[in-house]
This record gives C-alpha cells, sequence and structure tokens, in this order.
DNA sequence: TGATCGAATCTAGCAACGCTAGAAACTGTA
DNA sequence: TACAGTTTCTAGCGTTGCTAGATTCGATCA
C-alpha cells in the first residue's frame, strides 16, 4: 500500500504542479504564453505528460480558475466579516471583489473569459464558484427588503464584474477607481427607484 | 483618374466584404471558425490579400468591433429617443444594450473579449466607441445629480456589460431576464445610498 | 500592335499550436 | 536475472497565423 501511496501522492503533487505553474506562467507573461510545450518544459516532463492528467488544455485552463474562485470566496468572506453594518458589508465585498481582479488578471481571465464549460448556475457547480457566489448573496441578502435576493445578488455581482472587465481592458480609466467604486456601491444598496 | 478610382473602390468593397464575411461566419459558426483560410476561401481571394488589407487577425476583428460600436449607438440612439422620462430613458437604453448583446453575441465578443488593442477611454478612440458611451453618458445624465456624470455613466455601463456577459456565459440563469434586468435599472436610477 | 514595367495576386512554405500513436525506459515481481 | 506492466518520451499529424518569392495581370509606351 505504502508504495502505490506514494505513487498516487507524487501524481497528485505533479498535478498540483501543473496547475500553479500554467498559472504563474500566465500571470507573468499571458495566457497567449501558456502552450503545452512550454508548460511541459516548466514542470520538466514531456507534453503527453499534461494529457494523463488533464483532458486537454481547457481542462487545466479550468483547474486554474477553480482555484481562483476558491481564492475569491475566502477573500470575499474576510472582507464580509471585517465590516459592521450591512452597507459597509456590500462596500468591504465590493472592494475586495475588484482588487482581487486587479491583482490577478491573468486569473480572472481564466475564471470569467477563458473558461467556457464550467457549470455554474447549476448544482452541479463546482463547490468553490458557489462558494463565492455565496458571499456576494449572503453580503447583499440583509438589504435585499421587497427584492428577490437572487436576483439582487446577480444584478450585484454583474455590476462588480463588468467594473472589473472594463478596467482590466482600458476601457474605464484607470484614476478614480476609488471614487468609481463608491458611486458602484451607493447604487447598489441604495433603496431601488422606480420607472 | 476613373481607372484609379475603380480600383480604390473595388479595393473598399473587398475590405468591406472580409469584414462582413469574417462577422457573419463568426456569427455562425463563432470565432474559432474564422480562420484566415476560411476566410479568404469565402472571399474568393488567396489568404495574403488579407494582410494587404489588414495587419493581421486582430485587425479584422477589432474593424467587426468598431461596426458593432456603431450599430449599439444607433440602437441606443434609438431606445433613448423613445422613451418619456429620464427614468424610462434609462430602462430603454439598458433593455437596448442588453438585447443587443443577446442577439448579436459574436459581435459582443470581438467588441469586448477578444479586442484588446482598441483604445478607448482617450481621445484617440473610434468615434463609433465614443459615440455608444455618449448614448449610455446621455441618458444617465438628467439623472446624475450629485453624482459625477462621467462616474455615473460608467458605473452604468459597467453594470449592463457585466450583466450581458455573466448571462452569455451562462453564469446568470437564463429565465427571469426581464425581472433581473428591472431591478438593475431599479438601482442604476435609484438616490444613492451612503455607507 | 506588341514589348515593358510596376502592381496585384497566388503558390508554397515556415514556425508554432494542441494533441496522440507507438517506441522506449523504468519499476516491481518472480 | 528474466519478465510483465506501467509510465514516460520521441516523433509526427493536422491546423494555425503569417510571409517570401514566383507569377500573373494590366496600364503605358514605342
Amino acid at each position: 500500500m505504502s508504495i502505490s501511496g506514494r505513487k498516487e501522492r507524487e501524481r497528485a503533487e505533479r498535478h498540483e504542479l501543473i496547475i500553479s505553474t500554467a498559472r504563474e506562467l500566465a500571470e507573468a507573461e499571458g495566457w497567449d504564453a501558456v502552450t503545452t510545450r512550454r508548460l511541459a518544459e516548466r514542470i520538466e516532463y514531456s507534453q503527453p505528460v499534461l494529457y494523463s492528467h488533464f483532458a486537454g488544455k481547457d481542462a487545466i485552463v479550468s483547474a486554474v480558475a477553480v482555484q481562483g474562485f476558491a481564492e475569491l470566496a475566502t477573500a470575499l468572506a474576510a472582507a464580509r466579516a471585517s465590516a459592521g453594518t450591512p452597507e459597509q458589508a456590500v462596500a468591504a465585498v465590493a472592494g475586495a471583489y475588484t482588487a482581487f481582479g486587479a491583482a490577478n488578471p491573468a486569473l480572472y481571465d481564466a475564471m470569467f473569459t477563458l473558461t467556457t464549460d464550467l457549470p455554474f448556475a447549476t448544482a452541479a457547480a463546482p463547490a468553490p464558484l458557489r462558494a463565492a457566489f455565496a458571499e456576494i448573496a449572503d453580503a447583499l441578502a440583509p438589504l435585499a427588503g421587497e427584492r428577490d435576493p437572487g436576483l439582487y445578488a446577480e444584478v450585484g455581482w454583474g455590476a462588480m464584474h463588468g467594473m472589473v472587465t472594463l478596467t482590466r481592458a482600458g476601457r474605464l480609466p484607470a484614476d478614480q477607481r476609488e471614487q468609481r467604486l463608491a458611486l458602484l456601491v451607493g447604487q447598489l444598496v441604495a433603496r431601488p427607484g422606480h420607472i
């Protein structure tokens, strides 16, 4: 048992090594630089070993994305826990969310731009994805009032996500980041207007 | 003059043909199917002619994107013009924006996901891009109040963009689209809360 | 009308991509 | 020490974006 145990352990380590190396390479040089050849060279194995761990390159990106969602969930939970009022919790979560996107651009790309096959809005979605969304939902829930909590959370998430992606693409000026975020939070926690 | 004039005209026609063919192919089969070989075959020229019109494939995608921004600006203007109150204008613009994204998924991808080199928040940004943003800004301006109009527009744009992309990626359930949009608009036009 | 020269276009090919079949090496067992 | 099974690698396939050099086309002049 100990021999096969060691093998399994080594295999699991290599599995994680592939994920972390792909992530590092992407964060350092962008996802275009993450080719199976370069990745294999970095982990000091030949190309085909990648395919003994993952179905293909997409699966590697997805694995990085899931890791990202787990970290995002942790960051949001910490932000929410540090806040006093519900409004402050929303502000803290929004700040943590946008900071996460700014600090890990390639990771954020893997989570939202490159990964297309991760189930999300279903029960089959990986736990980290549901955990990250739950943090947003939990932060907004106390303020929902007559609003549907699920929809309220989705709208809040979408607003934060849009800001992150537009900022990242250089489509929102980098300055006034703070004020923009404050304005977003102000709208999110506002009592809804009617048309 | 008439001969070289005809040549220039034919060249311009082919230029547009490349753009429209790329767009059609993308909308029909996704951008992955838009290879330089398939594109050349469709326009019934060899591959290298593409490079006599565009610096590379990215430039073709960018050209499609600019066309998309022009159409988006038109759609938003029409929506805004049809509305009565400022609040209704915001609702109309938001509805038109999300409908545009849903109706032209590949085009929207070209505009926001694939194109990375289009300048935006600067004066050097192509006119259609500034026009589309201006429609959003103009719709929100009457409601800005003490809010900075520019930031207010950016936040509104980000919120709509986030909703479109998350919906498109299958990360927001397709049902309750209407209610979600209404909730978003309600938050956008709300008098801001404070933290 | 026919030769010439420049421009437009195509053929053919490069390097790099994701991925895989079959050979080789390595590991544990007898 | 020979064998069996797994693991890993070498080599290569088809496709990608892009380009150099050959070729064809067309306007201009003798």
